[in-house]
DNA sequence: GCAAGTTTACATTCATGTATGTATGCCTGT
DNA sequence: ACAGGCATACATACATGAATGTAAACTTGC
């Protein structure tokens, strides 16, 4: 019977996104896995790509039914396994989510890793600027849109998981490094002297949490990789100093 | 702390198994709970107290423990009442938190009704600007707070309750509104020539937005009482025309 | 007495955690 | 190199807890 629910999980879960690390270990090998016959081949190999295809599933059953509705029977199912193999990979629903959590996360500091050159510093503003504008980017990937969601559309506080614990250490851990650039943007005078680091910092981080928030209630009404950008632009334009502004001191 | 509230609860009131409930916290004739001098007069009026009663008892035991956790069994003993009185008043879990929402809502329609003078209309801008502020002011009211915080964080997508559905009703509705007064905006030459009102109504609302989503997560963070009005202020007092800004024309 | 309001009882449903069964992979000694 | 033993990776079964909706029994106002 499970032979069909395999099927459609591949065709659902597989189809169209990068899975790079599920099926590389496990073609060497071993046969189809949509075989009719059953074979229980468990190598370290497939045991890691059923943890993934837990974790898969999990995403598109949360998503469908949210957080505290699913059952970990119904994420079995979808991974073609029974809740003996969830209950192997992961304590319990709070253990797998946060694991279904860390194949996604994006802390501000990587990102600002990665679009500041060391040789070459941008301005703090810019690279502010050019991290969220990555941040956006990647939301925009399947993966990390779905989990997004979850987060802040399929699951509720006081719940098996602890999600404004969560949100919470996100959040704060973002704040910080974000005040960073803007008292150095204040410092170096490339913000406007009438704003406090603090507040363009609140502006900031609400105005992206805010987009995300609204615009994964429903992706179809706009395209975020457009709007979003000209949000972000427009908001950097007019905080750093301008000509008319009163110079600093 | 709410794990020990949840058990000392689960303890006194399944502490036995599903008999004799009463015997434990409640007289057995004079069913009334919070009132043990008085026989219950049923009267058009109680009937409507027990009614809020019961709404109030929901936005507790919502926020405490998450719509989906929780029981109408929780509810109804929150309030002093049994399950019955619950599905007396509403048809079930779903109805009932549509009622709840429905003691706090605030259309933007309304708020900026209420800050616009008709004989001596505000600039458009000021207008919105009064409004925020004024939906800020209310949004720290303890009930609004509350079922903010339940609508925000305590409740999730795909439940007993369309969230998703509920939220986006409420969102699209805003942007209309705003769009309008955005629009007056630019057409006046209050609003910067370089921002689109489309862009300039999403980053005022996404700023809202995540502004009471983080502020909700934990309100003791800070008091958004003054940080938000200089994050408005901040955003009105920037994206507004300015001296250096090319004129439009 | 009738109906509104509320309690109690009951049947059903469903998730959870754990215990147990079992087949396979991997390793080790000889 | 290989036979046996142990750990791994699941599946199945079971006991328990708990929520839901409805029906039926009161209880009181009018």
């Amino acid at each position: 019977m499970n032979v069909n629910l395999q099927k459609n999980w591949l065709c659902s879960c597989y189809g169209g996104f990068n899975h790079n690390i599920t099926n590389a270990g496990l073609t060497s090998r071993t046969h189809s896995p949509v075989d009719d016959t059953i074979m229980p081949k468990r190598t370290k190999a497939e045991a890691e790509a059923t943890r993934e295809a837990l974790l898969d599933a999990a995403e598109v059953i949360f998503l469908e039914r949210g957080v505290s509705r699913t059952s970990l029977e119904q994420i079995a199912r979808q991974a073609g396994m029974t809740r003996g193999a969830v209950y192997w990979h992961f304590k319990n629903k709070s253990d797998l989510f946060h694991a279904m959590l860390d194949r996604v996360k994006m802390p501000l500091r990587q990102l600002l890793d990665d679009v500041e050159d060391p040789d070459q510093p941008n301005a703090p503003l810019e690279s502010l600027r050019l991290a969220t504008l990555h941040a956006l980017e990647r939301l925009q990937g399947p993966r990390s849109r779905r989990v997004h969601t979850i987060l802040l559309h399929c699951s509720e506080s006081a719940s098996d998981v602890d999600i404004l614990a969560l949100q919470d250490q996100l959040a704060c851990d973002c704040y910080e490094t974000m005040l960073e650039r803007f008292e150095d943007a204040r410092d170096t005078g490339t913000l406007a002297a009438s704003i406090e680091p603090e507040i363009a910092c609140r502006m900031l981080m609400s105005m992206f949490l805010g987009l995300m928030h609204d615009w994964l209630r429903d992706p179809e009404r706009y395209d975020i990789g457009e709007i979003g950008p000209r949000m972000l632009d427009t908001l950097f334009e007019r905080i750093r100093l301008m000509p008319c502004d009163p110079r600093p001191g």
